[in-house]
DNA sequence: CCAGACAGTCGAAGCGCTTCGACAGGGACC
DNA sequence: GGTCCCTGTCGAAGCGCTTCGACTGTCTGG
């Protein structure tokens, strides 16, 4: 293992030296920089991580708590994560990993030991119990979601009330009139996920405003569990020509029962989905969607939170705007 | 911030005796480490990681390398990941996670910044850049997948070859004669993976020995690809009654197109999957599989890396015996 | 009753790095 | 020609912890 002491000797400067040309925070001449960056690499050097963090009281570490459930869909949060790694990379920091299971302890262990020097916590819910831990502890965080209180917190998130009011609308203009809403499992509506709250916020507001007839029905997903959903609905409102999908697992389901009952998307039937783009276009009809968009979730979150570890932003929301994309599955109502 | 000295300046003892207290490596009288104990709680002392990193040249981390590729069913990469994260910190360990974004640079890295003390593998292929690297390095690691080349390394993986033996053999338990596989995208085969060549293999040789006609095609997933994958097979052997499917992307869109021929599931054709669990059983058939054991793959190579790290246990491969489950899916050929 | 073993505690020396203050030398300016 | 400032470098003091050797009692066995 090579130190900066030996580096500093074979480049015959001084090991504060070595230390202010690898950092530079000090001017350093342009041949000394050289022969040091030249022993740097003849030996191999590489900075010990913990001896920085020692001396330096940062760690050049993100946590990034993800939840454990198996409810959210997977690959979102994948994205997300790999995301969030790959852009703390570019600003010379690493990911920690860390899952739900140590929950709020977590917050306590990692702003205690230093282990971190700020994190990203996924999955907020609107009411979540790491939130106090995190405002006492004073540890820089980012959160992906948005909590029910934000004050003194950054946040940064899909604009789901806009999203489901966009949904409306592009159904409301392509002439629907009922459209019944095929949302998240019970379980997410009860643990008051902020996202699925405001997702239905924005479809019901713009409803109203837009005189549409809305009907919303959580779904666990699967075949069976959307079956049963969408019996239900159809014979509530058997004049539904507009779904709105929220839970990926329900979408495939939804298609299959559409095209098992004789009703063809998109000329009896429009579907417009919430989800990742990849699940839009691997559908079996390539859907119309709003996308959620993984990558810059992570990418703004590691933007904010290093923004903050340098000093400079504040305490932001930002609501990542949605984008609506017109593929196979939308289309004029049917006229009757 | 509390520091060591603080909790011993408390207490009333000696800086090493809390040190000692910590981590039990000399043993201490029962009231000593109670009165020590009770400070810890009163400060809320969290031993700063750095400085333990520093001093003992043991981090308590272990990195976590994951690909990058789009190509793999990303649901069981974060269900391993999970799995490794979890099972890190009943061991004391947290989990750095890095991309494949760096490539081979990140085992130097790591490796010569003493940030992790160990480091587990994903997706490794027959013929991995990282491996020479790894090394080299003599940084402790476990891969998760199979190189062709595994002296010096640790491994733990699925049994695919046994998996792809499994698969045939339940399908000619049941009388079907021209069996089918539908494979991993090409770009798979390709690379060279290991998972999907030996599946093929034990695939292959089962059937040789049992005397089935075995087709296989590999196939990009999603509806369109899978069409064209499914045609192609039955316009080569029409008599086709049993399906093996290894591409999630494909289970859907499969048993889609064999609904729309008219083909029952299972009465006139068997599926075998091989893919997590939680896809076999939200299928629009429940789906006979053999499932990845994605916990236990996570489990095991940390459970392997723990053990390397304290000087026990030599360099292993770990193959995990596959396991077929019998659902909706599969049942006797068609007589003709 | 003493040698030896052992449990329990302490002091001090680092681990490898960052960073502050100091200082030498060279222009620029009045 | 002296003052001031700036650039480039160095030495030394830690950062908070682990760990080794040393020391003090207490107990055991011959």
């Amino acid at each position: 293992m090579v130190t900066l002491a030996e580096v500093a000797q074979h480049a015959g400067v001084s090991a504060s030296t070595v230390s202010y040309v690898l950092s530079g925070k000090r001017s350093i001449s342009a041949t000394t920089r050289q022969r040091v960056e030249r022993s740097i690499r003849e030996l191999g050097y590489h900075p010990n991580a913990g001896a920085r963090a020692l001396a330096s009281s940062r760690s050049n570490i993100i946590a990034l708590m993800v939840p454990l459930r198996t409810d959210m869909y997977v690959p979102v949060m994948m994205e997300i994560a790999i995301a969030v790694a790959t852009t703390a990379r570019t600003h010379g920091y690493d990911v920690l990993l860390l899952t739900g299971e140590e929950g709020p302890d977590a917050v306590r262990r990692v702003a205690g030991s230093g282990l971190a020097d700020g994190m990203i916590l996924m999955d907020v819910e609107l009411d979540d119990e790491r939130l106090p831990l995190l405002r006492e502890s004073s540890q820089p965080a980012v959160l992906i979601g948005l909590p029910a209180d934000t004050t003194g917190l950054t946040c940064v998130d899909l604009d789901f009330k806009a999203t489901g009011a966009l949904c409306v609308e592009h159904l409301a203009g392509l002439g629907h009139r009922d459209v019944a809403v095929i949302g998240e499992a019970p379980a997410v509506y009860e643990r008051h996920t902020g996202f699925a709250e405001r997702t239905l916020d924005g479809l019901r507001s713009r409803a109203r405003e837009l005189r549409l007839r809305l009907l919303h029905r959580p779904c666990e997903g699967g075949y069976d569990a959307t079956a049963v959903t969408v019996a239900r609905i159809l014979d509530e409102r058997p004049d539904t020509t507009g779904f709105v999908v929220q839970n990926e697992a329900a979408v495939e389901p939804l298609l299959a029962l559409l095209r098992q009952q004789g009703r063809a998307v998109p000329e009896d039937v429009s579907v417009v989905a919430v989800c990742p783009e990849q699940v839009a276009v691997q559908a079996s009809v390539r859907l119309t969607s709003v996308s959620l968009p993984a990558q810059e979730m992570g990418r703004h979150a590691v933007e904010q939170l290093v923004a903050k570890l340098d000093g400079r932003g504040g305490d932001e929301v930002v609501l990542l705007p949605p984008e609506l994309t017109v593929r196979a599955s939308s289309g004029p109502a049917p006229v009757r």
